[in-house]
DNA sequence: AAAAACGATTAACAAAAGATAATTACCGTT
DNA sequence: AACGGTAATTATCTTTTGTTAATCGTTTTT
């Protein structure tokens, strides 16, 4: 949700944003609701959307040459999500992003921002910021692959995000992980019959 | 290399930059020559380094409890390298970076990066721009451990980067690929059949 | 030159994961 | 309540990977 408290809070974090700025910022973007199923970016699609998730879950996947479905990355409750083939690599997208349950976004044309930042350089900061916890976000995953085990990445998203993993069905959290539904069916039991 | 061809290339690729700008960043810049296996970057540092690589190779990694060196990642010619501990989690960096070959780095503190780019907006196209090709090399690391297997990534990191494969004592590229090097021996020798 | 150190490969076995199929459990529909 | 569809689990077998140790080759040290 974006309350007052976060308003506030990203006020604070950048001193050159006005109140003024931050709805301008708003005015650009467009509330919309999707249904679960519902299909937030289309393979191939070439417009560059990116949004903010006020709840709910999205899922980015692709289908490999057997035709299985493959999920990159779930987003969940104030994270963003977009085309990143279309914004970093100017290409179309090879993802369909699309909602996993009944999800609210903030949706913002990228190109929209660009034009709007390269006018007001005050909001500058606030980019880098969001890339910054973007690069951070996804630096953290690359770790977990290297670092860790399968199981090790499963336990340690339990840890994290309890309540997200019990949204998720297995075999999107098996995708995400790495590892087929199978396995991760495995990892379970074997985690539950260690804990007793 | 930075090249005569790679300083035009900057300078059309941001309109707004003049010579003068790209030579008031590059003054920001030393260049250091590391032998191999010295160490540019501790465990515990703050301070907030990041290099251009113009020759050589750089690996990043940790030691986990069982004492194992687990390399995080490889960093090749022209491509930045740099604490992103510090820089992204503001945390003291958990990562050894070091050099495994004669290495010509450009260091800069970031901390006087940002500083300049605070007083020069001009430069801000520039950041953006490498920060996004760091994004895009991390965007497509994950996609790699999600989408391909161990197997398959080997034989992608060797159509990609055929030379810098060759560069790589195979122990170091086992741990890149999230694999022992048992594994990769392995997967060398199957390959090599296959193609018999 | 001999010894030591290190890396890559191979072997042997255990553990984990993939693939496929069968079973079970759970939903929504009719 | 019965049916059908789907997801999760379990079973079975195969493949791959991890682990440990031995071997071989190369380089470094003494």
């Amino acid at each position: 949700m974006l309350t007052a408290d976060k308003l506030s809070f990203y006020l604070k974090l950048f001193p050159s944003l006005t109140v003024d700025d931050l709805f301008k910022v708003l005015s650009l973007a467009k509330e919309r609701h999707l249904e679960a199923g519902e299909v937030f970016i289309r393979e191939g699609e070439m417009g560059s959307k990116i949004a903010y998730v006020k709840s709910g879950l999205m899922r980015t996947w692709l289908c490999n040459e057997q035709g299985e479905e493959l999920t990159l990355s779930i987003t969940w409750e104030d994270l963003f999500v977009g085309s990143h083939d279309n914004i970093i690599f100017k290409q179309p997208s090879r993802f369909v992003c699309e909602a996993m349950e009944p999800t609210s976004l903030l949706v913002m044309e990228y190109d929209a921002i660009e034009t709007l930042f390269a006018k007001h350089p005050e909001f500058e900061a606030m980019r880098h910021y969001f890339l910054m916890e973007l690069l951070g976000a996804v630096v953290k995953r690359v770790e977990s692959f290297v670092l860790l085990s399968p199981e090790e990445r499963y336990r340690k998203l339990v840890t994290d995000r309890p309540h997200v993993v019990q949204r998720i069905p297995g075999k999107y959290l098996a995708s995400l992980l790495g590892v087929t539904p199978v396995s991760l069916s495995r990892i379970r039991t074997r985690i539950a019959r260690s804990k007793r």
